[in-house]
Order: structure tokens, then sequence, then C-alpha cells
DNA sequence: TGATAAAATGTAAAGGCTTGCATTTTGTAA
DNA sequence: TTACAAAATGCAAGCCTTTACATTTTATCA
């Protein structure tokens, strides 16, 4: 039953429309550069054959794809999915295509992928956070592959990027956390080893925490992966061991909404006893009860700029530069001053 | 500063290595058909060259290009995010890659992406639901590529897929919430009218009526879009209407969770003095307060198989199937008895 | 009207891979 | 050894489009 007639090629429009090939691909890609006459001729014969161009043969030629890839750790960190949604959108409206790729937060398959990503003609790549094994930067030069790296803004990196100052932006939310009073202060991390972004997040409360007078090295730290069941198991771990902080960060909101699940099984009063901070400012935020306080991420408008960044250098040649947006705390019902007597 | 020296072919392989391009090609391809050791000599020059195949020439050559299509409505419900995510990473490890567009629910857009998607060489596609235009499906017929429709499961539907049966699932929670006493129902839908699983949630809703006995034509419908937000207006106008329901079903957890808002901002006790129903379960559902009751689905069990079936298709052609898996009600904390006086 | 410039169209050469078929090499059994 | 089958390899024809460059047509102006 598989009567699959070959799909119709330029040379089979060429004919019907009695011009050459050449024409035709000029109709299609260069509609300004034929005859008005002729380009309808064309058009027509495009329509009854159902033509559409062949990929491959297109990106052979062309030697470009119009496909924009996209590697991020998980779709299902909210974060991620609404920057994509945003990226893609906007992608769309310029003809491209998105490529996604996942890689459960490891970088072996990290770097699978973007080999994968690059081997499928990818024009250029949108990379998550700068830490990565310096191999590939070169790998994707010598490919001529542009990459953008984004969720991050480093003065410090040279690479381009579009993101917020992860560290800064912590900071100022544990300047105030720390203006509250709260000097026993713990925060529950993703790994920070590999998370260039988690790393910053800490060291803006040590920043916070050194400018108050404070010894950075008394925030207690704890790493665990992402998930609500992680950050619960994680916050009884610190609530339950010895000195028992007033103010608990956490990575990202995920987390913080487990933490805030593990207090409430513990009879621990959210902010009563213990304050709680998230990052990232999802719907889940908004939800938990209390709602939660937290550092408020312009996602959707990191993916939106990325975007056009990629496209004006893939279609201008404007070259790709640093572009910082900017994070805000947005204090809700999770955060409150911390007791004076203990 | 631009040196980038052409990537090497297959021909510089083959030349390295002392062999035919075919040889190479088979190498790389199958790699059991070709001698131990000549095998071991192309390997080491790919290597050396850091060789990657073109995809497009490869895609022109084969006629196919190991990628597969998905067209969701948005990245931005988790439970689309979760069940592609299981998607990409089963086709991944089969060799495939995903190639995702979104249409924001919008019928035209979901054209357009198709035909985009086709145009780029997809092998096959994985489609949201049943309901589209029929020409689309006599469109990716003549095409040669193959659709598998996801998230509905629809026994008088003759076309493959890979879900659950929506109306049935939401018939077993509404007897339930019948059994309990409700005969006042409100439901806050999406459009019915280009969602078949809406549509089918609706009915099954009205099912469970007419099974106790009930006129179905008394479930009171809302329709909106997406959105948390959506969700606490359309609750608000139910509440505020003249009769109210003592139990409001949402179609799905994102409204219901706006619902649960909306009760909260007008006084309105949950369980107490109405009830309310999601449907999903996403993470959400367990972080509101209460938490909520809601119909759980399997989505990342459903990307899997889906990635599975399509997979055994390109490789084997084995040919689709209509592949159920099951929605089950879970209940929490948002659902109780119907008070007995009203 | 003729000369010349500009616009439109055509020609044909890549571009890198797969694969059917032909040829050579290797292995096996008598 | 020889004869033959099987395995390995090579040859070369596609696959379909883009794009310099060449050629033809059309438009313009003196």
């Amino acid at each position: 039953m598989n009567f699959k007639r070959p799909t119709p090629t330029l040379h089979d429009v060429a004919l019907k429309a009695g011009v050459s090939t050449a024409t035709v691909s000029r109709c299609v890609n260069f509609p300004d550069r034929v005859n008005t006459r002729t380009r309808e001729k064309v058009m027509n014969a495009i329509n009854d054959l159902d033509y559409s161009p062949n990929f491959g043969a297109k990106a052979m030629a062309a030697r470009r794809t119009n496909t924009i890839g996209a590697i991020i750790p998980t779709m299902e960190n909210a974060i991620f999915a609404r920057g994509l949604q945003a990226f893609q959108e906007a992608l769309r409206l310029h003809g491209y295509t998105m490529l996604v790729a996942s890689t459960s937060y490891r970088p072996e398959i990290e770097e699978e992928q973007i080999r994968a990503l690059v081997g499928r003609g990818a024009d250029a790549l949108l990379l998550i956070g700068h830490d990565r094994d310096p191999e590939i930067y070169k790998f994707l030069e010598r490919q001529g592959v542009p990459a953008l790296v984004v969720w991050a803004y480093d003065p410090t990196e040279t690479r381009p990027s579009v993101g917020f100052n992860n560290r800064a932006a912590m900071t100022e939310m544990a300047a105030e956390v720390l203006r509250l009073g709260h000097r026993n202060i713990a925060l529950i991390s993703a790994n920070t080893e590999q998370n260039d972004r988690a790393r910053a997040r800490l060291v803006g409360i040590q920043d916070a925490m050194a400018d108050a007078g404070q010894d950075p090295a008394d925030l207690q730290v704890i790493e665990t992966a992402y998930g609500i069941e992680n950050g619960a198991i994680a916050f009884e771990q610190i609530m339950t061991a010895g000195r028992r902080p007033t103010a608990v960060f956490c990575g990202n909101d995920v987390l913080a909404v487990g933490a805030l699940r593990s207090a409430r099984e513990l009879g621990i009063a959210v902010p009563d006893d213990v304050s709680i901070i998230g990052f990232d400012d999802i719907e889940l935020a908004q939800v938990a009860d209390p709602p939660l306080t937290t550092v408020h991420v312009p996602h959707r408008a990191m993916g939106q700029r990325a975007a056009l960044a990629l496209i004006g250098l893939l279609q201008n040649g404007e070259p790709l530069h640093a572009i910082e947006v900017f994070a805000k705390p947005v204090f809700r019902g999770t955060l409150a001053a911390a007791k004076t007597a203990q």
C-alpha cells in the first residue's frame, strides 16, 4: 500500500513551469529577483505539485540549515521550559527552527549532545551557563559553530552570554535577609562543582555576609540534586542537625518548595521559626503556602533576547556580545525578621 | 581570524586510511560489515581528522534524517515538558534527535509547524490529540511521514495513538464526586471546540452524571485559556454568579490552582464550602494548599512509549497501533463530601 | 533606431554521502 | 592444490539544491 510517489523536485517544477531550476530556486529564495509573470507561473507549478524543497539538498548546497540547537539540563525544570518556549517563538518568526537536547545535568551527555547537534548541521548553539571543558569550546570554534551562553552573565567571562548576574542578585537578596537580623544561615544548593550558576549564588550569599561583617565560612551548605523531594530531605537534615539556622536559602524554587513541605511535616513554622528563600520565581513560588520569597528571573526575556542575538549574528553578521538582564528579589510570605532572642 | 579550514569529508578519511569512501561509509554505518583490521585503520583516520559526517549530504543520500518532530501546544505546560523530556531521552538512546515546535494552542500555527518539520526532513511526527483538519493528515500521507498521536486514547479513533482515555478517566473521578453527594457541579475547561482532550473530559463528567440519574445539561461549563490567572478569574465568575456549585472540576491542574487561589481570596473554604478537582497531577498539585485532588496522568510513560513505537516503525517497520495507558484519580485535600443541607 | 546598461534567465559545477552492482580477497572443503 | 562460496571492498551513479558565471531579454536614453 505504500505507493509513496517520489516527492516532486525542483526539476519537476522547472519542467512544469517551463523554466530552469535556477529560476525556480530563485523564485523560492529571492522572489524579487525574478520577473512577476515568471514567478506566477512557477508558483502555480509549485502549488500544483505540492512541492517543498528537500532539506538535505538545501542544507548541503547552501551550507546552512536555518536550525539552531539548544542544549539544556532538562525540560522538566520550568525555568528552562519557559525560556526555551520564548526562544523558539522568536526563532520561528525569523524562519529558524529549534533543535532541543537535554543533558540531565550531566557534562558527558552535554558534550555528546553538542557534537550531535553540530553534526546535524545546527547553525548555532544555545548553551546554559559558562562551565564546560575548554575542549568543547575549541571544538565549536573549529567547526565554525557560534555558541551563546544563557542563564548567566558574568562580567569576568569573555564569552558572549545573555543572562543575569547570579552572584549580585543573590547578594541583594541575602543583604535583605541579613538586615532582618538573620545570622545563622544555611543554603541548600545544586552541585556547585559543575554548575557556575549554583556557585555564583553561593558566593553571592557569602559576599553579603562579608559585607555585614560576618564570616562567610559560617554559611552552612548542603548540596543535592534537583527535585522537590531532594529539597525536603536536605531541609530535614539541616534542621535536625545541631545548629538550626533561622534562614534557609535554596538554590532554586523547586528545592525551596521541598523545604517548605518538609518544614510543615516537621512542625516548623515558616516564617516564624525559619525563613525560606528560593530562586527563579516560577509558578510554584506563588502557589506555595506561604508564598515563596524568591529572586525573580526574567526567563522569557532571556530566551527571546538570546534568539534575537543569534539571528542577528547569523543573518547580518552582528557579533555576539554580553547582554545583561536583571533578576530581582521578590518578598513574599516565607521571609520574616529573625527572632531577637534565640 | 576565521581560518575555518574546510571540514574533513568521507573522501579525506578514505584517502588517509587508504580505502574507498564506500568502505568508510560502511565503517560508520554498518561496522560489522567490514573487516576488523580495516575498521581499525578507518576509525583511526576518523579520529585523527576529527571527522563527522555532513548532515545534509547524509540526509540526501539516505533519504532519511533520523530526526523525529514533536509538535506540542506549549512547553510551558509541565505535562508536555515532562512527556517530551521522556520522549527525547528514549529517542536519544536509539540515535534519533528530536525537533520541537510549539503552537500556542493555535491550529493554524500547528499546520505551519507540521509543514515546517516535514520540510526539514522529519522522519516521523508526534502530535498532541486527534483533532485537526483532515487535509493535514492527507498531506502527511502524501509526504509519507508517519504521525503518532499522543495524550489521547480514543477507542473510536482509527488513527494510532499512545494515550489514555480522557473521557473514562474523568468519568471515574466524577463518579466519586457524585458519590460524595455533589449535585451542583461546574467545570472550568479549556476551549472544547478545538481540543478533543478537553471535550472528552467534559463528556466524561456528563457520563457520570447520567449514570447517577442527573441531567448532564446541569453541568455548568465555563471555557477559558490555559493559565493560573485564567483559572482564578473563571472561578470567581462561577462563584459570584447565581447558583454556587459545591464542586468545581478543572480541565487541568493549572486552572485548578488558579481556582484555589481565587477561593482563598474570596474567603471560600476548600474543601468545606467547595471541592476543587484538577487533572494531570503535576508537581503543582501536591504543593497546592490543600493538596489537589486530581487525575494522575503518566506523562513520562506516554512520552517513552511513543518514542519506542515510532522507533519500532522507523527501524523495523513495525506498524503503529493504539496503545492505552491509564490515568487514575488521586484523592487529596481539595475534595470532601457535599454538605447535606445547603 | 541603435547603443548600452540593467534585468532576467539559463548552464552547469559543486556539495558529501549511500548503495547496487562488480570485482577482488579470503576461507573452506575436497 | 584447486574450485567454489562467502566475505570484503571498490566503482560510480545518483540524491536535490544553490550559485558563479554566461547568455539572453528588456528597458533606457540619446
